[in-house]
DNA sequence: GTGAAAGCGCTAACAG
DNA sequence: CTGTTAGCGCTTTCAC
């Protein structure tokens, strides 16, 4: 520890009472006296006294941390649900302690066993991309530790969640490019493996249905990476078809799409409209502003933490999945009077 | 703590030896006979035994902890830098715990507490645009905590700092410019009181200077938020003056200035030139692509952590500031062959 | 109403 | 080479 810090000792020799007197005091033990409670009150305030978080967690309070597992903080989407997360946890007196996956099976094992290793008091995870086995979540589960996903779940395990409505949010995306005259419409599609992919096409799919458009697989393209975008749309605009629109998996392959299409020649909404999926900070700064699918990432956040911290006081308690509504931002990208 | 956690008691009794036998054979002491190390590391192995942190802190072994106090983790350039930060901690066997201070003195002032409530062994700091008050930092310097400033620095404190060369980032921005033919450049400035924004100011000027281009104060305009670009940028661009470049404080003002004078008829780079700093995500995503003084990120946050973990070893070292170099990024911007 | 003592998991000084 | 003891800061029986 550091020199600086005053113990209930310090305070106990003082005052020349016992430790534990103080301890009751501090934490108004009803068996204390108010005149004692009063002295050791003071000198706590004055000589700035802050109970030991080590020595409480040692007596088994637990850390009052807890862990986070993300693919990338550099993303708008899953930063808003840091901070989220964040606040939340912080109101409550619970610290957060941030990992990275980068979008690796490794490293979310290593930042599994470092949480664990860590004794944090619960853990919150978004899957990587390119997590196919989940035995290190239920190393998590075995080892009596709560943990709660959220995002991009993992449907084996049963664990309290909260997603996304992903369905809705694309259903909602693609029937307003029909409502907005839109035909053919392509969508750019994340890894197939995670649920919220196959929730996304969903979406699209029961749009096109309804005004009864016919589906082409061959209309869904993996595509949610720039680098993929580069060669990828390309190669679309070039085949016979005359695509209208493109249905984004992220911002990012959207913002970099509209700049293809538009060395391509095509008037953006004109001759093809563009929606992404995040509402993050770049949707409005490409040009044409983005339509975009609001995630609510802060607000899926502050719920995951609150349902980590529930799960952490009742352990029993039966798991649920909370939904989060999403929300369709229409910029001039898709509607020329937006 | 709980449940599979094994301890050295557990060993200990199940090999029927003392737990100071065992915590000294899983430390690799001397004075332990092979066999007996050999008989406490498998059993080890086999349960699973990692030592409990909590227990090594309250031994005075410190918590492993660093804490980290940002403006905001949805910053490209910042979120570089924690995770920089954070691989170099992790390999120092060091965990991270990060703050945000959204750019609020309030906030900083309660992380500050928060970080030293949980007994931090360190903490890295970047100092929030309206901080003015520099008393809390102080504080972790009388508690006795190891404290490094990166970016944003504080020059009234004497302490390790890892700074961005700003000044000559500016510089061979403007000079770029200057070498493109532009003659009135306009310098997007972020809050005066950061010393990067004095440092970039400082280099704007060196480049004109050597140039022999007049400089002009009203040239200089503090407007570093999308939200400020939205009425500086049309007032600048309808004022009599013929502006043919600008060069910005980070990317962000940077896409947005490109935005609006596209919106006023101009081209870029033909009619005015754009470039930004920072060089994060959106610099590939502009149309055209934005140049951009790239920061480094990544490094700064592990120069961070290492300076940071340097002090932790040795609090009595002389303090010293390292600079990071940085790199222009040219893209179409502000080149038309780039 | 208050104190003494034990214990959370671990290490280290002191014995043998 | 190994065991015993004490103690890090705190809470919590158990005594008085």
């Amino acid at each position: 520890m550091n020199k600086g810090d005053v113990t209930i000792k310090d305070i106990a020799k003082e005052l020349k009472i016992s430790p534990s007197t103080v301890s009751r005091a501090l934490n108004d033990h009803p068996d204390i006296s108010p005149a004692t409670k009063k002295r050791v009150n003071s000198l706590a305030e004055k000589w700035n006294y802050v109970p030991n978080p080590i020595a409480l967690s040692l007596k088994g309070g637990g850390t009052k941390i807890i862990g986070v597992i993300i693919p990338e903080i550099n993303h708008y989407f899953f930063s808003r649900v840091i901070s989220g997360g964040e606040d939340y946890a912080n109101e409550q007196g619970y610290n957060v302690m941030i990992c990275q996956s980068n979008e690796r099976y490794e490293n979310e094992i290593k930042s599994v066993q470092m949480l664990l290793d860590s004794r944090v008091d619960g853990i919150l995870v978004s899957v990587s991309k390119r997590t196919r086995n989940m035995e290190h979540f239920h190393t998590i589960i075995k080892r009596g530790v709560p943990l709660v996903f959220f995002d991009r779940i993992c449907n084996e395990i049963d664990t309290d969640r909260i997603i996304v409505d992903d369905e809705e949010g694309a259903y909602m995306a693609v029937k307003h490019l029909i409502l907005e005259g839109r035909k053919k419409i392509i969508h750019l599609s994340a890894t197939p493996t995670l649920q919220i992919s196959k929730d996304r096409i969903e979406g699209y799919i029961r749009a096109l249905n309804e005004f009864r458009i016919p589906v082409n697989e061959e209309n869904i393209v993996k595509c949610d990476e720039i680098e993929e975008a580069d060669w990828i749309i390309p190669s679309l605009l070039n085949s016979s078809q005359k695509i209208d629109a493109f249905f984004c998996v992220n911002d990012f392959t959207a913002a970099q799409t509209m700049k293809i299409v538009k060395k391509h020649g095509f008037k953006i909404p004109d001759d093809i409209a563009i929606v992404g999926f995040t509402n993050g900070r770049i949707a409005k700064l490409t040009d044409p502003g983005l339509t975009s699918v609001d995630q609510h990432g802060y607000e899926m956040g502050q719920e995951s933490a609150r349902l980590l911290l529930e799960r952490i006081k009742d352990k029993n308690r039966p798991t649920q999945t909370r939904i989060i509504k999403t929300d369709l931002v229409v910029r001039n990208s898709s509607s020329p009077t937006a």
